[in-house]
RNA sequence: GCUGGCGUAGCUCAGUCCGGUAGAGCAGCUGAUUUGUAAUCAGCCGGUCGGGGGUUCGAAUCCCUCCGCCAGCUCCA
């Protein structure tokens, strides 16, 4: 029998019987390796342990350890999801079932949608079906035959897969779990050897979703589920999403009355006290930021003639996200963004080479019409500001104004503690302009890019539809992602709006425009920001930086003389003046995640101090008046958001 | 917008399946208590059961419809 030469990962190799699986490699190599593995890399492709190894190549085994292992175990387990709804609903139709970034989900077509007592019967059929321990059995079938077997089935969304995926091909990749009389499905697989492998896996909900993500197509139910290699990380898995419950901003913002929502408002934020001293503690922070960078601060109209949108282009592209109003006859549209105000800004006056970059920076309120369905708490709202701006800059000033934006926004994640990822958005399939253009923008984002030395992905497809961008994500202290920042190349909106500058040559030229945001939207990154802290806000942000307490009403008059020195220091505080105990105040300020609790008594009036106890660490004794402020002063000007308000995230 | 779920007091929820006088805790108010680092006691107030329509002797409960919220889909300049 013929030799096949196998080469492993740490250089030395072996020889095996042509066509021997791959498992027998890893047998060879101990029986405990036999045991753990999962699959194989041979020559880069991933394949299964039964794959016959018909030549000389390299080969790895995939443990439970090797990266490829989560999403392996993910994607058998959602074929042990369609082979226990197989099981418990004859008749029904097989999408596709991927793994995910958080799990894995598989879409049927079923004549009713699951209920959640479904989904009980379901995970204990793939429980049943995963202790029987069935191999999952690939099968190359000639492809007619393939087709023939679920076109009789009434798969015929298999059917159409196998047409479109396997052109050309005599064979076509199905795998069984048990036989053909139970469960089949065309897919290319690797799958785990058999369901034994799979224990830690949890059914998560149930939704609606089509044929191919497209709304048009056949209306299909979908459900979620996710699974881990260990029943530990399972567990540590629920635990996060539990505690993102615990954090979740909606709930946060009703317990600090932060901001409200009402129904005759749908995705409108109303900012209530303490959210507006959050929101505009921001603002001028962002302020702060920017003048000192070259911004100057403007502020266009809301409303604007229809022409306004025509000349931009909106109203070609964006129409139907965009509030239309009628007056006198005109029609009208409230701002979706504030670039076209900008420019009629910029074309106000004559503008030389020497005047830029000129950076025009804008918070006030934009509108758009977003889909009933999508809107969500204060990340998805129809009214919104962002911290917006667009730079006018010459061509050759594209690379040093993108790599200076890139270093605001790292300094700015970074003062609130968070680290975003950023990705590059290329040129989507509607666009303006032309080709060229867009890989001469494309180039200057790389650039910058890679002089920033920061990592970065690449977002095939999803730039704006005038130009590339860069997106920066931020993950929360969950894992989940948020799209935040966004920096924005756009080559034709000058042209649109006929935007010039006189250079030194004394002829025109088109500036360049650079759209950006760092926070994104006040409201998002307000969002973001309570889900990071969990609503213990670092003093310098907290609403209600401290608050002080009164043991009794003979000391009302001291506490009222401290909150006065207080107040007028800067400090935001309130005073509770309630007939409760002690305790009580502080349980309850506690629960609110007020920074700092002042206990004034009568030793503290005698002694012209407050007795200063930490949200985080707890009573830390008496100081003086003056000193407490100090610090407090000191501590705002840090604007510390280290370890303190991290730790007690946990409590 | 689509699919599903949900909507009962300011908040968290029970009651809905199987129609028969709307409940609890917290919050709020009043009184007593004058309090030293996470809940003092007692009493009281509080709801067109999301809106509208229908079935019924009778609807929080069953049916229709609209609105909002939630999850996901789609969308996201």
């Amino acid at each position: 029998m013929s030799q096949v030469t196998i080469t492993l990962p740490d250089g030395s190799s072996r020889a095996v019987s042509a066509g021997a699986p791959v498992r027998e490699v890893a047998s060879a190599i101990s029986p405990r390796l036999a045991s753990a593995a999962l699959a194989a890399v041979v020559d880069d492709r991933m394949v299964d342990l039964s794959c016959p190894l018909e030549a000389d190549a390299r080969v790895r085994i995939v443990t439970p350890d090797s990266p490829e292992a989560l999403d392996l175990y993910r994607h058998s387990t959602a074929h042990l999801l369609a082979a226990a709804v197989t099981n418990l609903f004859p008749g029904v139709q097989c999408g596709i079932g991927p793994a995910t970034d958080e799990g894995f989900f598989y879409d049927f077509v079923v004549p009713r949608p699951f209920v959640p007592e479904d989904l009980d019967a379901i995970e204990r059929k793939m429980r049943e079906l995963a202790q029987q321990d069935l191999p999952y059995q690939r099968q190359m079938w000639p492809r007619e035959e393939a087709k023939r077997f679920f076109g009789d089935r009434g798969e015929t969304l298999k059917v159409q897969l196998i047409e479109e995926k396997t052109q050309g091909q005599p064979l076509v990749s199905c795998y069984t779990i048990r036989d053909r009389d139970t469960f089949v499905d065309f897919c290319t697989g690797p799958h785990v050897p058999s369901t034994g492998k799979l224990k830690a896996f949890t059914l998560l909900g149930t939704s609606n979703a089509y044929w191919k993500g497209d709304a048009r197509n056949q209306p299909m139910q979908r459900i979620y589920g996710t699974a881990f290699l260990s029943e530990k990380e399972l567990q540590a898995h629920l635990q996060r999403l539990e505690e993102a419950k615990r954090r979740d901003h909606r709930k946060i913002g009703r317990e600090q009355k932060l901001f409200m929502f009402h129904p005759w408002a749908p995705g409108a934020t109303f900012w209530l006290a303490k959210g507006t001293v959050l929101y505009n503690t921001l603002a001028d922070y962002m302020r702060s930021v920017l003048v000192p960078a070259g911004y100057i601060e403007v502020r266009a109209p809301i409303v604007f003639n229809k022409a306004l949108w025509e000349r931009s282009g909106h109203w070609q592209h964006y129409r139907q996200n965009m509030f239309l109003v009628e007056s006198e006859g005109e029609q009208l549209g409230l701002k979706a963004m504030n670039c076209p105000g900008h420019f009629l800004m910029y074309s106000s006056e004559m503008r030389s080479y020497r005047d830029l970059p000129i950076r025009f920076h804008e918070q006030t309120p934009l509108h758009r019409n977003e889909a009933s369905g999508v809107l969500s708490g204060l990340t998805r709202v129809r009214q919104f500001s962002q911290d917006d701006a667009h730079c006018f800059v010459m061509e050759s000033q594209i690379g040093e104004e993108v790599e200076r934006l890139l270093r605001l926004v790292q300094r700015v994640y970074g003062d609130f503690g968070l680290s975003p990822e950023m990705k590059l958005s290329t040129r989507p399939p509607e666009f303006l302009g032309t080709v060229e253009q867009w890989n001469h923008a494309e180039a200057e984002l790389t650039r910058a890019l890679e002089a920033a030395g920061a990592p970065y992905t690449i977002n095939a497809g999803d730039g704006a539809f005038y130009g590339p961008k860069i997106d920066f994500d931020v993950t929360d202290a969950i894992g989940r992602k948020w799209q935040c920042a966004t920096i924005q190349l756009d080559y034709m909106q000058a042209e649109r709006f006929d935007l010039t500058y006189v250079g030194a040559d004394n002829a025109e030229h088109r500036p360049v425009i650079i759209h950006r945001a760092i926070f994104g939207s006040f409201e998002r990154f307000i969002a973001l920001l309570i889900e990071q802290f969990a609503g213990a806000w670092p003093l310098w942000l907290a609403p209600v930086q401290a608050v002080v307490l009164p043991i009794s009403d003979r000391h009302l008059d001291y506490a009222r003389q401290v909150g006065e020195r207080l107040a007028a220091s800067g400090l935001r505080i309130e005073i509770d003046e309630r007939q409760e105990k002690i305790g009580y105040k502080i349980r309850e300020a506690q629960l609110q995640k007020v920074p700092y609790m002042l206990v004034t008594g009568d030793r503290e009036a005698a002694e012209g101090t407050v007795s200063v106890r930490s949200r985080s660490a707890g009573d830390l004794g008496a100081r003086l008046v003056d000193a407490f402020i100090a610090d407090a002063l000191d501590e705002i000007r840090r604007k510390d958001v280290g370890a303190p308000a991290r730790a007690e995230v946990k409590a």
